[in-house]
DNA sequence: TTGCCACCTGGAACCGTTTCCATGTATACT
DNA sequence: AGTATACATGGAAACGGTTCCAGGTGGCAA
């Protein structure tokens, strides 16, 4: 592989011309450059991005920390971000985390120690460790999908979300509403998700009685989704009405009332959240969540963090939308 | 930032020394060890991937090329690959292949010029252009879902896989079988995919009609399923069983049948491809493919051309596997 | 005592760039 | 003519590691 030095031998110039021919430096007489471009284009040569990067101190490179990317969720945010950074010339290294000693690990090293020069945190709460590390390296960090005082985010007020989805169930005269809900951070248990938050402020201010044993939090999957309306159905007092915290759960409610004969929206409500391409063909009423967006504008934040490193961006709260379609019954009590 | 050189200086040792001890070289003495690994601790020093990747001249690094992510299959084959590399401390740069441009960009830079040290490409045939440019650099690459002459590989036989799911449909009894297949490489419209062989040579194996109306050929969504059904049931003489080339498009199918009182599998036996999560829920007898697998083994191939080099590793092919369940028709003909 | 060897160790050279400083040359102005 | 200025250019130093070579040291045998 040819090298800079090659190129400024046979160019019979010096490297730092050559340097300059490849920066677009307007310090270049127009026949040099001519010489040396046309060099280049005779040895083939592409400057090697790690010489680069290491003169430059920037290794053009964003990591993204991701949990296990299985979910619709996480894929259609790293897919917001490869489109954002598909104009720009970043490479992306992407972590995933599947257990607690994977997170540690990343949290421990973020940027991979000068590999990236930034990083997208995903649903995942960061550590004091992590923060720590971050303040030690100056390294920029924004959040998707959480927030976090010490960080600039990019964040779904999860909390009016489930506000705006539960309204909606009782303005069309539901009383009895559960929550099949999941967790935000796998990995980190306790901390209750802003749904439920929103969604136990929005019963109160309805004047609605508040059954913990309408609250069920379970994995992400559709089964999941299924036991869970089958322990509700089981109860004394049934709801007639369930928010799911993501249409893949919903899509397992759904089945679920299904083969019991259960119809919906007749005799169960069903709202779900994401807004996943499925959720449209299965006249899922949901909550739209714009996950492209979370990670485009997570790419944007960053990118403004290493414009003006000084003024951290500030907090991105994206606004959610209830999208009406027919499991809550709302087409057909209008049609009434 | 500490520096190799700030230990050095702080232990009183040279630089080679404590390169020896982060390289766990024998050549160093218990006493200096321990006194190097100390003076580490204390600085909290990291070596930087960047300047060990430029004097080994090898990166760490493994690149994927693969089309947009949003595919539960390419999903899968990134987490294969995922886990494959968590063992090693490879990282990984994914690049994503929207339209064809993104593919030739990719393709005139496998490796990214040094950045990774070898290319797993999935889904996508090789130009001629990208052939060149490896072999100009000497890079390994590994194939995976798709064979070529020239480069190891990692696929499945889809043309045994299509014969065993249309077979299965044969003796069963059916006599008009569809099939609703996707583009294997969507870049590549012209090459027939491995599976539509199959199809035909079992239908013509079994003495059955080959009829071109009965062969779609749709994108991935489950939309594009429904569509193809409609179409194929508004023949004068519609298919009594389907073929899918996806799941994706297997539930498509599945749901265009309940619109229109199609029961499955009495009036239209289903088969899908792939084996998604969704299938093993909804019922479907389809083709199981170890999609995590395919990135595994790819991983596994390249890691073993890193280190012999001269014996190119050979192609792996993963054989199909039939999982029958409900939407075929077999349960219930054998329940009969 | 000398010679040999094994074992440690320091540090220069190198990997492939960028950046900055010093220098040279031509042009413009007084 | 002399000087100030602008522009082009070469090349050393730096980025942060690894590697290799040349010593230095101590032990042991002759």
């Amino acid at each position: 592989m040819a090298t800079i030095r090659d190129v400024a031998r046979e160019a019979a110039v010096g490297v730092g011309t050559v340097s300059r021919v490849l920066s677009g430096s307007p310090q270049v007489a127009p026949e040099t450059r001519a010489r040396v471009q046309a060099t280049i284009e005779r040895l083939g040569y592409r400057p090697s991005p790690l010489g680069r990067a290491l003169a430059r101190g920037r290794s053009q490179t964003l990591e993204v920390i991701v949990p296990l990317f299985t979910r619709y969720f996480y894929v259609e945010v790293l897919r917001g971000i490869e489109v954002a950074l598909a104009d720009t010339d970043y490479a992306l290294v992407i972590r995933t985390i599947e257990r607690p000693a994977d997170r540690d690990r990343a949290f421990a090293d973020p940027g991979s120690r000068g590999r990236a020069e930034g990083v997208l945190i995903v649903s995942l709460t960061p550590t004091a460790e992590l923060l720590a590390r971050l303040a030690a390296t100056a390294l920029p960090a924004v959040l998707v999908n959480n927030v976090h005082p010490a960080l600039p985010s990019v964040a779904l007020d999860h909390e009016a979300a489930a506000a705006l989805a539960v309204q909606h169930l009782v303005r069309l005269g539901h009383r009895r509403i559960a929550l099949v809900d999941h967790l935000e951070d796998p990995f980190a248990p306790s901390s209750p998700s802003g749904r439920r938050c929103g969604y136990r402020a929005t019963l109160a201010r309805a004047g609605l009685e508040l059954r913990p044993e309408y609250e069920r939090v379970t994995d992400f999957s559709p089964e999941a989704g299924m036991a869970a309306l089958d322990a509700l159905l089981a109860l004394p007092q049934p709801p007639t009405a369930v928010f799911a915290g993501s249409d893949t759960q919903a899509v397992g409610v759904l089945e679920a009332a299904r083969r019991r004969g259960v119809a919906v929206p007749d005799d169960l409500a069903l709202v779900g959240y994401n807004d996943i391409e499925m959720a449209g063909y299965l006249g899922l009423t949901t909550i739209r969540v714009p996950m492209r967006e979370l990670g485009r504008l997570g790419v944007q934040q960053l990118l403004l963090a290493f414009e003006t490193p000084e003024r951290a961006a500030g907090q991105i709260r994206l606004e959610p939308e209830l999208i009406v379609r027919h499991t809550c019954g709302a087409v057909q009590a209008a049609a009434r």
